[in-house]
DNA sequence: GCGACATTCAACCGTCTGGTTGATCTTTTC
DNA sequence: GAAAAGATCAACCAGACGGTTGAATGTCGC
């Protein structure tokens, strides 16, 4: 079925550096609410409320395992998205590199 | 000069379905402010708002001749959100067909 | 220069956001 | 079964958002 995640909520939940940082995180494994939360100088509730906005969005899911939640990344739901900015833009084709030295730059990699 | 949009804005900026709506108009001509305005119930003041979100994202360029205020879509600053979504998902390339369907939904078009 | 038009400014309002803290709940561990 | 860990809830706060209205600014046309 195609996606019916709203644009709004999915455009507004990327519009926060912390939880595309979160979103950066998940893409390399899922994780424990907890370990999101480590490299944030930030509550756990704070961190807490910014997955649930994440999971409205339809960009992660979660899943309680006996007190652990674990939070994985949900790559399908950015493909509306996608196909709405790229309509705009019609761009090159995709872009590893840039993406990566995107990463870097948002998660404060350019210190060495 | 690669753009230095941060995403937070543009992100932020396409998170409202008035703006985005907005972008489509603009995407089949430059439009003056009170035309931008005419198809929304909204005051012109709210749509002279929301046009001065899109030009802080990079999204949209203003230029005023005589008293009119000319509306230009600027696709270029979404190229790094764009990228950005892509390094995530790796959809698949371009279509346009699914963002004409977008269009037609976010615009209201299926009345006739 | 006066009136009409195009647009923004200024003040205001209700709501959402992003953060805090402390309490609460569940599950694990001993 | 009590303590500790994982996570959320609840109440609160400052600030931004999305909208309104009315006044102000600037420009065109006569």
């Amino acid at each position: 079925m195609a996606t019916p995640y709203a644009l709004d909520t999915v455009f507004a939940a990327l519009a926060d550096p912390t939880r595309r940082a979160i979103l950066s995180m998940l893409l390399e494994d899922d994780m424990a609410v907890t370990d999101v939360a480590e490299p944030f100088e930030m509550s756990l509730a704070a961190i807490s409320k910014h997955l649930m906005i994440l999971t409205r969005a339809g960009l992660i899911s979660q899943e309680k395992r006996g007190r652990v939640k674990w939070c994985k990344l949900e790559p399908d739901a950015l493909r509306d998205a996608s196909v709405w900015m790229q309509g705009f833009g019609q761009f090159e084709p995709v872009n590893l590199e840039a993406f990566e030295r995107f990463l870097e730059r948002e998660l404060g990699g350019d210190s060495g």
